[in-house]
DNA sequence: GAATGTGAGTTATAGCTTCTAGCGTAAGCG
DNA sequence: CGCTTACGCTAGAAGCTATAACTCACATTC
């Protein structure tokens, strides 16, 4: 997953007990949720005492931080990938839900409900940086003739346009800088809801609804 | 908060009771989070011994539980009185966000990452259809003229025409049911973001976001 | 090659949590 | 006025995080 390439055996050992641990870590999330992730459980399954592996991880807040970072960094890897060939929005919106559904927990850790304790490091900022880069390419590239349909849009570039320290490329234009933001609010609403199961028992498919959002999105709507 | 009015003077006391714990539960939340939540600390609080508190709430779950049951009370209730004078969806977006904002880890709790182990009681989902019912009102009363200003959106009414089970008034037009959907979606996903914190630091106002996306709503984009 | 240092794993322990069992008591109910 | 009900208590089991102190194996250095 991540942190690999280590030079000397013990470094190599002590990188693949780390990865060891998180992939226990991550089936306890998936089965239990993140508030129940125990340490102990953890030592116990992989045939070692609990305060061992505490050599591997201060404490549980470092062990929940180096999974989400593992999440972010794989969210981006595939944001990226699917930018290698031919970048629009639709495309990250597929990859989007694509990711999010192949682990909700996942997708959760990330964008749910923070745990209390944790603190986002650095390195979540600049990885969120190079997603908005091919998310705000991606944009940039596919301009619509709606753009400029209602009366608030322009005033919201305008707000944009002047507020736009975020944006990791300055020649973005406003609406693109818009349409990304809109982008990850939107698609966010949908899949938070329906990994929460909020839709469940609704009747209809939220696959249906996040695809008509996407085209909503492609479509400068 | 609820379930008030008990008719024995026991009763009375034990309603009392469960609604201090309550109160000294939503303070815990506010400042820890939900999974910090301990029945213990809240006991100590009110001057009583720890499981003297399970006399009250069988478990952590339940007392979560009534917790959630009463912020969906509260939030339908917000929704109630706005809808009293006047009902449109910008009014709802601005009473959304509020009720948001007063408490954040409330919003949190009922829209957030939900624990895996948890069923929503059918109290909720009759509330949620409560709310829908306000929402659809609104929505069905402010027509806009770009509701057909892209190709993709008569193909998504056309489809909720025909999955329509969770619309609690059958009059409704699906262009209604459409929009009180991403009423719902987008502004959750704004809400969702920034309780998050995932706005810190970039520099603008979700407060203009979230504006943006509500004036959009109610011009039909 | 021997001495030294580093790091992994152990048990013991403190302090916290949820939750159960069993007991006394005081209050409401008939 | 007596009986019952429900409240609150203490004790305790089982679990958790996290620290401390100790052993032992491996790596490095002299």
């Amino acid at each position: 997953m991540a942190e690999a390439e280590a030079t000397t055996p013990r470094a190599r050992y002590r990188a693949r007990v780390r990865e060891e641990i998180k992939e226990h870590a991550w089936e306890q999330i998936a089965t239990a949720g993140a508030s129940a992730l125990s340490l102990n459980a953890i030592a116990k399954e992989m045939g070692m005492s609990g305060p061992a592996l505490y050599r591997y991880f201060a404490n549980r807040d470092e062990l929940i931080t180096a999974l989400i970072r593992d999440a972010y960094r794989g969210l981006a890897d595939a944001f990226a990938a699917r930018a290698e060939g031919g970048t629009d929005p639709a495309g990250l919106a597929d990859t989007l839900r694509a990711w999010a559904l192949e682990s909700p927990h996942r997708y959760l850790l990330v964008y749910g409900t923070p745990v209390p304790g944790y603190e986002a490091p650095a390195d979540t900022v600049r990885i969120t940086s190079e997603m908005m880069s091919v998310l705000l390419e991606a944009c940039a590239g596919a301009e619509t003739p709606a753009d400029s349909g209602s009366a608030d849009v322009p005033s919201f570039d305008a707000y944009l346009a002047e507020h736009r320290s975020w944006a990791p490329s300055p020649e973005a234009p406003p609406s693109a800088l818009r349409r990304a933001l809109v982008f990850w609010t939107r698609l966010h609403g949908v899949l938070s809801l329906e990994l929460a199961g909020h839709f469940t028992g609704m009747g209809f498919d939220p696959a249906v609804l996040y695809a008509a959002e996407a085209r909503a999105l492609t479509e400068g709507r």
